[in-house]
DNA sequence: ATTATCTATAGATCTATAGATAATGC
DNA sequence: ATTATCTATAGATCTATAGATAATGC
């Protein structure tokens, strides 16, 4: 309707996506509405028909980011996968050079757990809703062990894994940011990996 | 000389050293030149007679960043401690709510390990420096493993410390982050841990 | 008539530079 | 005479708003 041919509501989407993909890339104020806008195709004057504010933005873009888990949660589903080998898929496939490589299509906390400390109560908010669902789903690998330990587990290893890509991007040393991924991959194998299932 | 009462020096140590506590607050680019010129009793003009440019500054702050832990292992050394009760010093004191709520005092790579992945070439090499150094200190603790494996336990340590502080300073829940430290703490004793010395 | 989007701009930033000033050293 | 610091400003941002325009729905 009127002068672009979508809804309101696929414009607002595709703002939000876009948005979602530079703020890891580039961190939450590393790009502004004017360019926000100009890549979802459009211009800055009708931002503020879609979000109250840029930081209204900024915490609907941290709900809508997509964790590069989905596809693996997912497809394990569909493959009745659970126990140590959905472990192990998820720690590898957070730990590759791939993800660490492509911020804007990863893990929201490994990308801008520092900006969001920073940021206003609603972003904050919204990185607390992600944090909660990411590790009840995460502790429910831990089939082995009761609610508390799985829930522990679960907070331990993504803390692990989080740091380990932070300091993986950190370097600029890319020797030492291989160890570090692989290090702690071998590491939460050894320590935190369930029992066969 | 000239205009001020002290030495060119110390002025350029007292910029550095209020831009090191800023921008582990603020996030790299929460600051400007002029308001870190102004913290320093000084106006904007003067700064790039001490700085070839922002991010030069940026570099060199990251290297005057003391750590948190530079008094615990001064203090471990003077009272001659190793092994597990330094460990345990260590970790208590990385994951202490006082260190979540101070980043400007404490870890750089909690603080902005985010804004380093985006940042130029020199911040990077100077935070790598730093990693670098970190990890082979840490490594130290663990005199009961063999140096690679200590160094495995550093690394894997570390990036705990780390992603279990950015997580819990990402999130607005009082609750959910002090069980983020604590779980981490508990953890952290309990899998990696070294014998007692 | 409504409304999603556009152009244009106000006002507040920010980095970097030019040229003046004031304190020291010869 | 030198130089550390000052004032002032250029030019490029950035968020937010005002008012015009163009497409749809009555």
């Amino acid at each position: 309707m009127t002068r672009g041919k979508d809804g309101k509501a696929q414009t607002h989407e595709r703002i939000l996506n876009n948005a979602a993909v530079r703020f890891r890339e580039k961190g939450i104020d590393g790009i502004g509405v004017a360019d926000l806008m100009k890549e979802a195709g459009l211009t800055v004057g009708g931002f503020y028909k879609h979000f109250g504010s840029r930081e209204d933005l900024v915490a609907e873009a941290v709900e809508a980011m997509k964790n590069g888990w989905d596809p693996v949660f997912a497809d394990a589903e569909t493959r009745g996968l659970g126990g140590a080998p959905l472990f192990d898929a998820l720690v590898d496939g957070y730990l590759d050079v791939q993800h660490r490589d492509s911020p804007g299509a990863g893990c929201l906390f490994a990308a801008i757990a520092g900006d969001l400390g920073r940021a206003g109560e609603k972003p904050r908010a919204a990185a607390t809703h992600k944090l909660e669902r990411m590790i009840d789903r995460f502790a429910r690998v831990f089939e082995d062990r009761r609610p508390a330990a799985a829930r522990a587990a679960a907070i331990f290893a993504y803390s692990a894994l989080v740091g380990a890509v932070s300091l993986a991007r950190a370097t600029n040393d890319e020797a030492l940011s291989r160890e570090i991924l692989t290090t702690v991959g071998k590491a939460l194998k050894r320590l935190v990996r369930p029992e066969k299932t």
